[in-house]
DNA sequence: TCAACTTTGTGCGTGCATTCACAAGGGCTT
DNA sequence: AAGCCCTTGTGAATGCACGCACAAAGTTGA
């Protein structure tokens, strides 16, 4: 989806199991599966907080909301934890699932932009809750720094370098207007942040070795609204009907 | 990417080439290509700010951070807009595209769940600026209706049927807890809301003929501690270099 | 122990998306 | 006007993802 400048050693993923003989590529799993495992996890979370501790194929694909062959062969990537007949163990597919995705350790997040969407972003609960803190703010307005947010003070953009060292931050986050959003991913990466996710209305570019990833709100309301137009203009079509339309 | 629950129209791509006269099939452009537009449009705009007048699709496709290939079949699309030996004309493409996203007119959207992130919504300039207009506000708690937000009234969640209906909203976006997220979405639909954007974590269903795509912001966040994880275990076999390595 | 039942794991066909590569088309210079 | 250069538009090849369908593998009950 969004670039991924993964280095070309992408062939070394096999070389993992020891003797010369199976190496089965237990890397490689592919970005469609990773984008669902989250989906997977939350349902998974959701499940056991209700007391459920097996569930089939099936059933994890209605709560996911997806297909249940996709569960069946996104799981199968992470290794056979499934029992035939009975289905998947709740808490043992979370962990399986936690560790692949990297959330057993808890990664230090840094917000740059505390205004209107970068507050929203720090007092979200969704991203402390499983395997991220945010252990850092940062903002270019003077005088922001040193306000508190929900129990993290606002750094100085011109100290972030010291912060993210600091704090062990790997992942920033972006929430500043877009006209700046270049210089912060620049400064970010020069600090040593080796992941962004960029909430900034503008593309961004990252040297090899540094994931982006983008959320863009605008982008999502015009791609609704494109298929709005699609179904305003079918229905005249309908209207008129000359018999030609195929609606399920 | 995420669910369209549009009709299996798709196969009428070549069906349209048939003894039948010219029907304006000049739909059936790829979702791809629809999530790329938008970003192509906002790179026009930016170069047209800038005085710009044509571009190739070279440039455009270093300004929009995809492949030159890419936007010349993108905009293939739309129709033979180009000029060979020149490129497009800026404005031209920004009224060919904004008119194939449906943004010549400028749509009506609620914003239902006026927290942090609802507020950040609301305020957040990127929805404005172009075909769209946060046209109403809605919370459940009693305590916020009437507050005003950037110049809109916040309603309560049980007259959402009437102000969808005077404002004429076609466009609904939930940021409310996961917990009463789908009780909204019910309700928006049953007001006759078409398209949603879903911000609350959680799955979401919806009927035949309303679009529905979500923004979850830990699932970004899980996606890329996924590549953090594995660039960290990469960096670990290259430390030992001796191919022995045995994960977990 | 065995047969019936349930559910996983996966081979395979299909369709979409990406990218290459190049002919067709248009402007520009001489 | 003619040839050169530039860029578009698009066939074709490749790769990826999805989902069907079924054998393998485990459980349950008698």
């Amino acid at each position: 989806m969004t670039a991924h400048e993964q280095p070309a050693n992408t062939a070394s993923t096999d070389a993992a199991t020891a003797v010369r003989e199976p190496v089965k590529v237990r890397r490689g799993i592919p970005d469609a599966t990773v984008a669902r495992l989250p989906v997977y996890l939350r349902a998974l979370h959701s499940l056991a907080e209700a007391g459920t501790s097996t569930i089939s194929s099936d059933a994890l694909a209605a709560a996911a909301g997806v297909n249940s062959a996709k569960v069946r062969k996104d799981l199968s990537y992470l290794g056979s934890y499934g029992t035939r007949g009975v289905g998947y163990d709740v808490t043992y597919l979370i962990h399986q699932i936690s560790r692949e995705l990297g959330l057993t350790q808890r990664w230090a997040v840094a917000i740059v932009g505390v205004g209107n969407l970068g507050h929203a972003l720090a007092k979200y609960g969704g991203f402390a809750t499983r395997g991220f803190r945010v252990a850092a703010l940062i903002d270019a307005d003077r005088s922001r720094v040193g306000e508190w947010v929900d129990g993290v003070a606002v750094s100085h953009v011109d100290d972030m370098a010291e912060v993210v060292r600091e704090t062990g931050v790997s992942i920033g986050v972006i929430a500043t207007p877009a006209g700046v959003a270049q210089d912060v991913c620049d400064r970010l990466v020069a600090a040593g942040v080796t992941s962004i996710l960029n909430f900034a209305p503008t593309v961004l570019s990252v040297p090899p070795g540094v994931d982006l990833r983008k959320v863009d709100l605008s982008i999502e309301l015009q791609i609704l609204s494109f298929h709005e137009q699609r179904k305003a203009s079918a229905l005249a079509v309908l209207a008129f009907d000359n018999g030609e339309v195929v609606p399920s």
